[in-house]
DNA sequence: TAAGCGTGGTC
DNA sequence: TGACCAAGCTT
């Protein structure tokens, strides 16, 4: 392996080592936008309580606020503490999860709620290791439930934020991919001192890259830090290297899977093969869908060729 | 590291 | 109209 040579005349990228990134120009214009264009959401109310921000968090990985709303609201008057979830069978959370999307996450839910029961008492954990020692719960969603839920100071780094930083700080229109150090790093290095104003913060720029520095139409006229944003001082330059990979979805087993789920969630006794058989006319992509959400515990066969969501 | 995992809204 | 996108996690 060979070192490479760093370049004698280029400016340290924001971020990396040597350059003093500080977040303090940043800070105070976007928290004062957050304190007065913040959307009304349920699971900021003080009532929601840690588990209500859990719950949220968990529903929205990959799904719209708008989606998300009337399930939560739904799941938290039935299931209003996590040992009242861990109590149920899986496939009730399943069910209850209704049309969201990737439901191995009611499943991780429930199984986290489970987790929570028994050996936190109850209580969704504060500390960030044991968040994140929960199933479902990764690196976004320990330090966000952390920092929402319990005010502590973490790097809260979701596509929002990434974006957000990729523009305002880095100057590109769009992060990488996959999260890398150097977001990490840069993301640690923006994070104010004081424990309240870093889950402001938090909260503040995952905010604005919501309802401002959006994917596809970014509101410039409307942010707070449009004058010092490095990628509009730069003029806004497009998008280089490789093409961000897109979603394929029709015709995958993702579709078949979900058409067969679709079916169980609605029958409440068990369902014979013939019934999901019609969801797709193609025998062995629907045979393998049926065995993966066998495989994920998101179908539990019957002997005699039925099937159900989980009961355990 | 990259692929797999749902669903529906938007432009 | 179809490609893109939405508070990621797991393997």
């Amino acid at each position: 392996m060979t070192a490479p040579t760093k370049p004698p005349h280029t400016v340290p990228a924001p971020g990396s080592p040597g350059s003093p990134v500080d977040g303090t120009h940043l800070h105070t214009p976007v928290i004062a936008w957050f304190d007065t264009h913040a959307r009304d959401l349920p699971w900021r109310h003080p009532e929601a309580g840690p588990w209500g921000v859990m719950v949220s968090e968990f529903m929205l990985q990959q799904t719209p606020v708008s989606r998300v709303l009337p399930v939560y609201e739904q799941w938290m008057a039935r299931w209003p503490r996590p040992a009242d979830l861990a109590a149920e069978a899986p496939g009730e959370a399943v069910r209850a999860w209704g049309r969201l999307g990737y439901p191995r996450r009611a499943l991780r839910l429930h199984g986290a709620a489970v987790a929570i029961t028994d050996r936190h008492g109850g209580d969704v954990p504060s500390d960030h290791a044991q968040l994140l020692a929960l199933p479902g719960i990764g690196e976004y969603t320990a330090a966000a439930v952390a920092s929402f839920a319990y005010g502590r100071r973490h790097a809260v780094l979701d596509t929002n934020v990434r974006r957000v930083f990729a523009r305002a700080v880095t100057g590109v229109r769009y992060p990488p991919n996959a999260t890398t150090a150097a977001e990490r790093k840069l993301a640690r290095a923006l994070l104010p001192e004081e424990e309240r104003t870093a889950a402001r913060w938090a909260a503040a720029s995952m905010e604005l890259g919501a309802l401002v520095c959006t994917a596809k139409s970014e509101a410039c006229h409307r942010c707070p830090i449009a004058g010092q944003c490095a990628w509009r001082l730069a003029g806004k330059p497009e998008h280089e290297g490789p093409p961000r990979r897109g979603q394929t979805y029709a015709g995958t087993d993702r579709q078949v899977r979900g058409k067969l789920l679709a079916v169980l969630r609605e029958a409440h006794t068990p369902v014979p093969q013939a019934a999901l058989d019609r969801v797709w006319h193609e025998p062995v992509q629907r045979a393998r869908a049926l065995d993966g959400l066998v495989a994920d515990g998101l179908v539990e066969p019957l002997p005699g060729g039925r099937y159900r969501l989980p009961l355990t």
